[in-house]
DNA sequence: TCTGGGGTCCTAGGACCC
DNA sequence: TCTGGGGTCCTAGGACCC
């Protein structure tokens, strides 16, 4: 048996548990670069708005209803998010966190524990809204897509928020209800290729011949899908690394992680030369600290410059530049030196670009970095470069973002007294403070 | 003027190797 | 007439997820 713990619409509920005010009241949060709705409170959604809808589209009828409108705060998701899983490993011998608003947990066995798993999974519930203020739906069931169902159903009912689908008949209730693009795995093109064929309800999905699926959903990926709405367990399970010793499988010794991104929209078109260098050497260095975080090194570094994708042109929107690194690195200066080198490659002059990102793949534990045959000892195994991002780090987490930083990412501008934004810097006009990870922003009461 | 970002997995096809 | 078999590695593209 598995339990998948969903958080209810998570950013929302994160920002009513630091200004409760927000209760029963629409609240949405958008995207990075204040782009579209990605977090809806239940009053927006009945207000007919849409996940993933541009805000410049419904920006009036959000004035209009008084909809509170946030950026996005992903410090303070981040941490909220840590806070609930710290909750939820208490209560089963494995975790996997999923996303940053769900994780399964693993009930295997939990029944001798546990004989009520209905009312354990109650039990669950109301603990993590008594620590941390999250409400969340739990659904259990012997298959990871049946957990998910079974959550699906518990937040589409709305009654004790926690549904156990335990026995055949249990589950084929509640495939015969669900709408078959509401399956885990049956995407938008899925769909629409099940709806042409008659086929609208996860039941009748399940009904249709292992070989069928096999051969139209995605080869083994569908073959798998059939079998786990069969209540036989295909996914894998990968528990959650413990926070301090992040043990790899036996046979992928680099661990599960196969790439680290940063990529953003810039807040308005870039042409020029210098301003896209700082972007690029920017996002670089924030996605060498991502790696340096997870204790990785890279062998490629990717950089991809884009412009709108919503211009209707046959040209694709983004042109990406690979760059083979001699030896894995997570040092900055590397990073930058190839990310900039990239976008020499990549970049036309005159071109308006709405967005640039960096790619870091090719990833390796630190310790296992091969080393290049004729090249000298790279720079990286010396131990003050690794001090050096050490530091770094140390002081960029201490004092805020990019403190300290390298003279390609440029320099902030000031106007009386304060830093001015960068004019590539994505807009986020209406985030919330940093309420538990910013000594500057903490939450004041009273 | 205005539409997010970060991932995973699978398959097919080509280059290359012995 | 007739042209093996088994691999690996890489890339691109497609699908999915949150």
């Amino acid at each position: 048996m598995y339990a998948l713990v969903d958080c209810n619409n998570f950013y929302v509920s994160c920002e009513r548990v630091f200004d409760p005010r927000l209760e029963g009241r629409p609240v949405v949060v958008l995207s990075n670069n204040d782009g579209c709705l990605i977090s809806r409170s239940d009053e927006a959604k009945a207000l007919g708005l849409k996940m993933g809808e541009p805000w410049h589209l419904v920006r009036p009828l959000l004035e209009q209803q008084q909809v509170r409108v946030f950026s996005s705060n992903y410090g303070l998701y981040g941490d909220m998010s840590r806070r609930v899983v710290q909750v939820l490993a208490g209560f089963a011998a494995g975790i996997e966190v999923y996303s940053i608003d769900e994780a399964f947990l693993d009930f295997h066995g939990m029944n001798l524990l546990a004989p009520d798993l209905h009312a354990y999974g109650a039990e669950v519930r109301a603990r993590v809204q008594q620590h941390t203020g999250i409400p969340t739906c739990v659904g259990i069931a012997p298959t990871k897509t049946l957990a998910k169902l079974a959550n699906r159903q518990a937040r589409k009912e709305g009654g004790s928020g926690v549904v156990l689908l335990d026995t055949p008949a249990r589950w084929q209730a509640a495939l015969a209800a669900a709408p078959v693009d509401s399956i885990w795995g049956v995407g938008r093109r899925y769909a629409r290729k099940l709806f042409d064929l008659n086929v609208t309800t996860g039941a009748e999905l399940a009904a249709l011949p292992e070989a069928w699926l096999r051969r139209h959903l995605g080869g083994v990926v569908g073959q798998r899908l059939w079998r786990e709405l069969h209540g036989q367990p295909c996914l894998e399970w990968n528990p959650a690394p413990a926070d301090d010793d992040d043990q790899g499988h036996e046979d992928d010794p680099s661990g599960r992680r196969h790439s680290v991104a940063y990529t953003r929209s810039f807040g308005r078109p870039q042409h020029e030369a210098a301003a896209l260098a700082e972007a690029v050497a920017t996002f670089a260095a924030k996605a060498a600290a991502k790696l340096r975080q997870h204790e990785r090194v890279a062998h490629l570094v990717t950089v991809l410059l884009g412009t709108s994708r919503f211009t209707p042109g046959a040209e694709p929107s983004t042109r990406t530049a690979v760059i083979h690194l001699p030896f894995a690195s997570s040092d900055t200066v590397h990073i930058t030196q190839a990310a900039l080198q990239g976008l020499a490659q990549l970049r036309r002059a005159g071109v308006a670009y709405h967005r640039a990102g960096i790619v870091l793949s090719g990833l390796e534990r630190p310790g296992q970095a091969q080393l290049g045959l004729f090249k000298a000892a790279p720079e990286m195994a010396r131990p003050e470069r690794t001090q050096l991002m050490a530091a770094l780090d140390g002081l960029n987490s201490r004092f805020g973002r990019q403190l300290v930083r390298t003279a390609a990412a440029g320099v902030p501008t000031r106007a009386h007294g304060h830093p001015q934004p960068d004019a590539w810097a994505g807009r986020a006009a209406m985030r919330s403070p940093l309420y538990t990870t910013g000594w500057d922003e903490l939450w004041q009461v009273g």
